[in-house]
DNA sequence: GCCGGCCGTCGAAGCGCTTCGACGGCCATG
DNA sequence: CATGGCCGTCGAAGCGCTTCGACGGCCGGC
């Protein structure tokens, strides 16, 4: 009674490979051939030895794996840290990443940025992951260098301001902030006002905030629309002033463009009490989650972020980068505006 | 020109603990040992050793340390899918999770439980991870009886009907539904109504949501409080009808208390249109992240959900379990209430 | 002054897997 | 009927690390 001869004397629930390999009457190089795949195998021994795996409760080990193979299976996702106002994209983002990420077979390794470059250093350096996405990059952000130098790829979420030798993907912000303005510029609007990021987002940097502002801009001196931006915070008793102090400098505003998640709920409900109907004042617009401007009320006319979709792309980039095919240095997904409840013609034509 | 002598013929830049060891002129276990303190070394040893490791920019290999060691310095983290309404929370909690874990040298795989056991299986089974981090535990989960036979430990977030031989935090949903009712007959309320999840929460066996009513109700009968508890679902539209519907079958409600994030907001701003004034014809009391109670107009009286310190708690007890240390088998955060300006003395007494 | 211990270091044996070269058969070809 | 390939399989050499036993010195105790 001294354990069951002819199992490795370790751990008596640790199947390994040589124990397929004996149950199956076959050399180890065969089951491990008939896993990859990379050699052919007959289908009779094929099926003795899947058969032996199932039998015996066969997993491989992924330490071994990774060390022979030198490949981890695994990619990195890091995330900002600071859980702020994107919580829910971030979110939708992640379970995009790690979906997506296990239909490829790989699994997803959890960073959070406040480790910073050292942290991207000793997760590449040991080995653990083949590859890195990195959300929340600002434009001038200090591991862009990094990444830019690591053997191991890696995929970018947002476009900081010199991409070369990068891979980014994300939202075309600028498309999307001229969409907005355009479409409220159709609708006759010809003053309207952009509720952007608190103004430390602008200040660290942000590239989607910039870029907005930037095709905001760009679509309003087009159209002939006069455009007020200004940073927008969060505070709870601050929204409702921050929104009264607007309207009362700039009493003529008929639209309002919001990209800020968290404000986006407050402002809805504050305008009425400021006198301003939605739609018939006042028009919004928003750059939120789809989810976000389904629930709002009234429904909002608004450009989705598409963080599932950016996900995936962000994922099969670096699944091809692994694979050493070639991938553009930028991708930024078309913005598309939804038409919902929240937008109307202006009831009095200011001027013109 | 064929690569430097006496560096292994691979990769160019990869440093393994062989260069290190000859850099610093030492056995390769003298280095280990350095790293991992498991044996005496002479402080001028560990320092030369040391500087070495600097120099060559050396991070030790991930897969060969799990390999050797058999322990991967990994915890899975498994999070629900369906990235409902609970999604600050899952955040908030995964930040602690990650940040945590790191402070005690483990890194954390994310993983989605839409693999189900079989993906619980298949991480334990290939030594990735030495534990595992449940979240979003029903009462009836078909991956309890699985974990509970798994060779890895884990930690679940919330409490099985069953925890026998598992190890579970949560926050006390019970007393947090006591310590509202009770906060609300302090007051003098007598009429009270548990806005909760929606029914399907409810259904899926959801611990939190079913405790929380029994909370509720227990401290509603010794209290002599009339409680009405109704699922809460949180369509757009319904939220306002829903409530209007409440009111007019209990017009003499006084207080609610809601558990459910995604309908606080809208609740609160229903409850005006609807004649109610909040506190004054109506109190609230939420269970919600705190960042969602200060933020609310008027900001909320409530029983915030300890994201962090749940997240905390779960890896300092699975790290004791790591460690072969004994830990309870149920681990209940205390609620704590915190009074902000949504709760009142009704204006009429009502009977008594 | 000798010996037992301890301290610091070394060498080597794996950990479980992949992969490369080798090697028997078998079939098709000349 | 010999020959060359190819197919399917095997054995063995690592991958980079940990850890165990061994082994010299050196110190203190008797």
């Amino acid at each position: 009674m001294t354990g069951t001869p002819g199992r490795s004397r370790r751990s008596p629930d640790h199947v390994t490979i040589v124990d397929v390999a004996r149950h199956a009457g076959v050399a180890v190089s065969t089951v491990s051939y008939v896993l990859s795949g990379k050699r052919a195998i007959s289908e009779v021994t094929r099926t003795r030895v899947l058969a032996s795996i199932r039998e015996l409760g066969y997993h491989p080990n992924a330490g071994a794996r990774a060390l022979a193979s030198r490949r981890a299976n695994t990619i990195a996702l890091v995330l900002p840290l600071r859980a702020g106002m994107q919580v829910p994209v971030v979110m939708q983002f992640a379970i995009a990443v790690v979906t997506t990420a296990r239909r490829c077979d790989h699994d997803v390794l959890l960073v959070t940025s406040d480790e910073g470059p050292s942290g991207l250093r000793r997760i590449a350096g040991s080995a653990m992951v083949d590859g890195m996405l990195v959300m929340d990059v600002e434009l001038d952000d200090s591991r862009v260098p990094l990444l830019r130098d690591l053997t191991r790829p890696s995929v970018l979420i947002g476009v900081p301001a010199d991409p070369t030798g990068l891979t980014c993907v994300d939202l075309d912000f600028h498309r999307a902030g001229q969409v907005c303005v355009e479409h409220l510029a159709r609708l006759g609007h010809r003053r309207v006002a952009l509720l952007g990021a608190p103004a430390a987002v602008y200040d660290r940097g942000t590239g989607f905030a910039h870029r907005t502002r930037a095709g905001v801009a760009a679509a309003a001196d087009r159209h002939g629309v006069t455009v007020v931006t200004q940073p927008f915070e969060e505070g709870p008793a601050s929204i409702r002033q921050e929104l009264a102090a607007l309207l009362d400098r700039h009493p003529d505003l008929s639209a309002l463009v919001v990209q800020n998640e968290a404000a986006v709920g407050p402002v809805l409900a504050c305008l009425p009490t400021l006198g301003r109907r939605v739609p018939q004042d006042m028009s919004v617009v928003a750059i939120c989650p789809d989810q976000f401007a389904e629930q709002a009320a009234p429904r909002l006319t608004s450009v989705p972020v598409p963080a599932e979709e950016i996900g995936r792309q962000a994922v099969a980039l670096l699944m091809r980068k692994l694979h050493d095919e070639p991938v553009p240095e930028v991708t930024l997904l078309p913005p598309r505006l939804t038409i919902r409840d929240s937008t109307a013609a202006p009831t009095v034509q200011v001027r013109r």
